[in-house]
DNA sequence: GTCTATAAGATGATAGAC
DNA sequence: GTCTATCATCTTATAGAC
């Protein structure tokens, strides 16, 4: 992470990081400026408006996401196991100065995003409610997980109990609330 | 809601509304000035500072929060159903328009908060915790809750879940998500 | 308590030289 | 692609009259 050398991926990790710590709102081209060592119109040559910019890093960020449940899946087929490897990406963001993950912040930010932004955000929690949604399933029926209810409603819980987690850690400033939340999700599960 | 008369009540009124609508950094002087008919000057009478009316903000959520808890205590002796209730607290907020909780906004928006102001924040959850752990802990003594691990732990999880369900929904525009998140965490509760 | 006036700085953004 | 220079606008905040 962060070690791309060329002015555009330096740009979009940068922001990407200011996003996760500030917020959409609370984050300037000034601040990417000082960080990347580039001057504010030059990131305007990249991205022309705030907007573009903050479409560019879900976009990404959503094409990471996807790559990382791919290699879970090919990692283990133990649905158990593949939840808690999820509940590990969603560590990532607390793991670094209780960043929170993009698809936390930018929900806060929702009613301030540019339309098109909005319309990523919500794809990408889509792609994340899917795949669990289809965990649970097979989950259910191989009878690795158990549970009362749908595995779309377990799907929602899941990730919700996530990102909540996400946030409790950071207004402690204790990661070990996440990690007693992500464990108790899985024990939860887990069908013994 | 809404319907004070005085205008210290009114700005932190229209406040806390921006606040739960658009976060901390992204609401102005100017916002609270053209919505309750009073020049920025005014506000800065009341409020100092940003930091100044920030704080206000917490505190006064947090005490009609206490106050909430306590008619619930007063409500029911019922531990499913002071949990129910709880929830109906943290649909408050998605009921009108999408809004977040003032506290899973200013997580959000943590680290640019006014020292103080995280102090409170992390009061408020406190407040939030303890009451949960409390009812947590009796409902299993009883036998009116069912949950593996510890009080304190499903706590946790219950908070954490409500306020992803608030972010879940709000991406969506979609209430009927947070209503299934909260009716499940009732449900996996529920010792039958 | 509320107003007008004003300040100093930040914000997203553009024009045009190199 | 990156720079300097500049912009209109918004931000929090203060001084002082009514």
């Amino acid at each position: 992470m962060g070690m791309n050398t060329n002015t555009l991926d330096q740009i979009l990790d940068t922001a990407q990081q200011l996003v996760q710590t500030l917020g959409y709102n609370a984050f300037s081209y000034a601040d990417i400026s000082k960080e990347v060592g580039i001057r504010k119109a030059s990131i305007h040559y990249h991205f022309p408006n705030k907007a573009d910019l903050g479409e560019a890093l879900v976009t990404r960020y959503h094409n990471q996401f996807v790559a990382a449940l791919t290699q879970i899946d090919e990692q283990t087929t133990n649905d158990l196991e593949k939840l808690r490897e999820f509940t590990v990406l969603y560590k990532a963001g607390p793991a670094q100065d209780f960043r929170l993950c993009l698809g936390v912040m930018y929900s806060t930010d929702y009613i301030t995003l540019p339309e098109k932004v909005q319309d990523r955000l919500t794809r990408y929690f889509t792609a994340n409610l899917t795949w669990l949604e289809q965990v649970m399933t097979h989950g259910l029926d191989a009878g690795a997980l158990t549970f009362k209810g749908t595995a779309k409603t377990q799907a929602h819980k899941f990730l919700a109990a996530l990102q909540g987690a996400q946030l409790l850690a950071r207004s402690y400033n204790n990661i070990e609330i996440f990690d007693d939340i992500g464990g108790e999700l899985i024990t939860a599960l887990a069908n013994n």
